[in-house]
DNA sequence: AATCAAAATTAGTCTTGCCTAAATATTGTA
DNA sequence: TACAATATTTAGGCAAGACTAATTTTGATT
């Protein structure tokens, strides 16, 4: 029984790591919310996940979930798969960043580890994905990440950009449009403290960002 | 309801196909035992498949399946997944014929139609995989198979091998150990009607071979 | 401390797809 | 033509994982 990890609750565990991944506890609410469930049905995966042997997660009532040592080893498997499939539907098959979410997403649950082993040989053993997205290492070890969100930036700091925190087809478009893509440099030309948009010049273009986005782009190295 | 196909009844879909492609009715025992599911579910099954609107199957009690119209363009669709990912498994992943097909059998029931469209461009849009079985088209069409059981061939008959059907690793591994596989041009030099196994000339080496084999391997072109 | 809204949990249902056991139908053979 | 063997169907259940409605807990505010 210990073994089996359905779809269902790998998605749950995905949330969850994803939801605790800065030491924070997962609400049930938060997670009803990404995974487009009502309350009450993650509250009853919940208890089984916390009554299983071993227990995959650590849960008090009312207090909100966190991933036990065994819970998140599932759970960045899960993101490894997903991540790698993203790299490899765009490296191999011509997927743009835009497109390779939700075909990962069905994917990363039915692969096997030797289809896993095999693109990430073939891909040279990639430590991001498409969207800048560390990938778990194959002994299931989350590197760190040193980035901050591009929010954080202040007129006159200029950072390359790590990461794009985002799904949506139609914003990653907006920002592949914009040149707002991993490996970019930047530099934070205004601020306005009232809206906290930022302008943002890349090459020779300048654009202002709301918040919005500004928080879901991670830079690093600022200076 | 009518568009939601889900993995149980794309194997149901499938394995009648296989068990109807000559015209044959599908007994209630055989799909069970194709199914790897006991006799009464696939009764239950049947009849919410031939009660669907629009059916799926046409079904008379104790009489067998076959599929309508409508159950033959999903089976040929999931069966053309399955080809379509073999085929690219083996000529992308390195993966060897004997590997493919339980990846494929999980990976089938949740590739996109863009995805299957993407491979299928990559690959050159082959019509057949790497056992030699045909891929149904685009448009859902099965093409024609010419060939016949190896089985049927006597004493200096040749011909050449068009596909294997068989799934099971160890004996992929070992007809290719023969040098059994799809495009070969083999030669039979000797025939026993008491056990019906034959001698069969690959290149300069002769082995023989059991009905059990025999009957799995299809070639065309005899003279 | 009392109140109240938001968040979370419980209780009870439903659907899907499988199971076993028991009943019934069909078939082949004497 | 009848009976045994085989196939099939019915009946009743179970587990997963979702839902709705009702209830409880929490914690913020007076």
């Amino acid at each position: 029984m210990s073994e089996l990890l359905t779809r269902s609750i790998q998605d749950y565990l995905k949330h969850i790591y994803e939801l605790t991944e800065h030491g924070q506890l997962a609400s049930t609410n938060d997670l009803a919310r990404a995974l487009q469930v009502k309350p009450a049905s993650v509250t009853g995966m919940i208890q089984k996940l916390a009554s299983d042997k071993p227990a995959l997660v650590a849960y008090q009532k009312h207090q909100g979930v966190t991933l036990t040592a065994t819970g998140k080893m599932a759970a960045l498997e899960v993101i490894r798969h997903h991540r790698l499939l993203e790299t490899w539907l765009v490296q191999t098959l011509g997927y743009t960043w835009d497109e390779v979410h939700e075909e990962a997403e069905r994917l990363e649950h039915v692969i096997s580890e030797e289809f896993e082993a095999r693109i990430a040989a073939a891909l040279g053993n990639p430590t991001r994905d498409p969207h800048g997205e560390l990938i778990p290492s194959e002994d299931l070890t989350m590197p760190a990440d040193e980035s901050t969100p591009l929010a954080s930036l202040r007129p006159n700091q200029a950072a390359s950009i790590q990461r794009v925190d985002a799904q949506d087809p139609d914003l990653l478009r907006y920002l592949e449009s914009l040149g707002l893509t991993p490996g970019v440099e930047i530099e934070v030309t205004a601020y306005s403290e009232f809206d906290h948009n930022l302008t943002v010049k890349v090459g020779r273009k300048s654009n202002v960002l709301g918040l919005s986005i500004t928080s879901k782009i991670f830079v690093e190295n600022g200076k």
